[in-house]
DNA sequence: GTCTATAAAGTGATAGAC
DNA sequence: GTCTATCACTTTATAGAC
């Protein structure tokens, strides 16, 4: 390899990044976004190590020398494929208060994964895949559940402050239950979706763990 | 024991006395035992697809021939290594009465699966793989599925014939969570087993469930 | 001698490297 | 586009348990 090129980033980018011109092309954007969306499709039938770099670029109908110019590695692509999952997957925000309804949150995330065609598929397979050996997905999912445990346990340890937690919970473990539950069903709804409703699933736990609002 | 069968007489031999075929020798359920190790060990690590037959002959310190003399495809290799995971998998039995008390049973098995190692990996590698298109082992896992749902919501209709479930509980909603609690929160302690404790999660889970026993 | 178990070499298809 | 390695699997033949 050439000195001051640098594997998986467009020469252009790397122009631009030493105060020279350009950028990357308009198209490129949008080639990018093609090949990340085929490697979500062929990473969620497939796996990551079952999936071969040939059934991406032909699912995205270009050649593998398009594929390597954008993306180095194998590797780089798996983390451009989970990114994009990450922007794409958030659809509650907190409101003014900086608060929201636990309820609403996730019912609506339930609901937006499901009529997404395999972004729970995705998640679930290479979550587990990802605890194999050596694989590159390791840190993002370990982070991931990291972050998501804290989050859920600052929500109960709030509804708890306000004496709705039921007694004798503790909010770490009810926030690990709740992501365990989610990804569980999920993974029980890709099997026989006919008969697991998720976002009932999760409204059911969430009403066992927390008291009904007292009347005001 | 069957008649025509007699303690300490190899199968072949037997059957070679009545004039039939000879059935396999002495020694080829220990090296079938030998190559379904290999093989639960190494799709536990790779999955299913992504394992070759090499790496598994490999581990097994066998050649491929002999491989497919015991299995002659990779499809009946999965089907054995997940049959036998299930001979492996029992531990708590109905007691004297035919009952069952629930929350011994989940901790025994919660507890001896995080004894031996690969179980709980293969288990959460392939039940998520499965759910990919034409995979070998999707009915196996509909089919557990069914069954575990079908086996616990019995339980907890039992409990509630007995006024100790919560009120407003459904028994084959729990039934349902329960098993996808488990199920994820093994996902999470294959990727950080320090923080993450199966067992307990499972009695919180059925704390919540399960109202205290009235005193007597 | 028979039948099982292992060995060696080879099939077409497909993988990733270049 | 080309090339080589490896994939699951087969064929043919021999060694050895019975």
């Amino acid at each position: 390899m050439k000195p001051n090129q640098r594997k998986g980033v467009p020469v252009a980018t790397q122009r631009a990044e030493r105060g020279g011109a350009r950028g990357p092309y308009a198209k490129s954007s949008a080639k990018r976004r093609a090949i990340v969306d085929a490697a979500h499709e062929v990473f969620s039938q497939r796996g990551y190590r079952a999936a071969s770099l040939k059934n991406i670029t032909d699912h995205a109908g270009i050649s593998e020398t398009s594929l390597f110019h954008y993306f180095g590695t194998k590797q780089d692509l798996l983390v451009a494929v989970l990114d994009h999952r990450d922007h794409l997957g958030i659809r509650a925000r907190p409101d003014a208060d900086g608060c929201v309804d636990l309820y609403t949150e996730l019912r609506q995330q339930a609901e937006w994964n499901e009529d997404v065609p395999g972004v729970i598929q995705l998640y679930s397979v290479l979550v587990s895949e990802a605890t194999t050996e050596d694989h590159p997905g390791r840190q993002y999912f370990a982070d991931r559940f990291t972050e998501l445990r804290q989050r859920y346990a600052r929500e109960f340890a709030l509804l708890q402050e306000q004496g709705r937690l039921r007694p004798g919970s503790d909010p770490d473990m009810l926030a690990a239950s709740l992501v365990a539950l989610w990804d569980g069903i999920q993974v029980q709804w890709l099997h026989d979706p006919a008969s697991v409703d998720v976002p009932a699933t999760l409204k059911s736990f969430l009403d066992l763990a927390i008291l009904p609002d007292p009347p005001a």
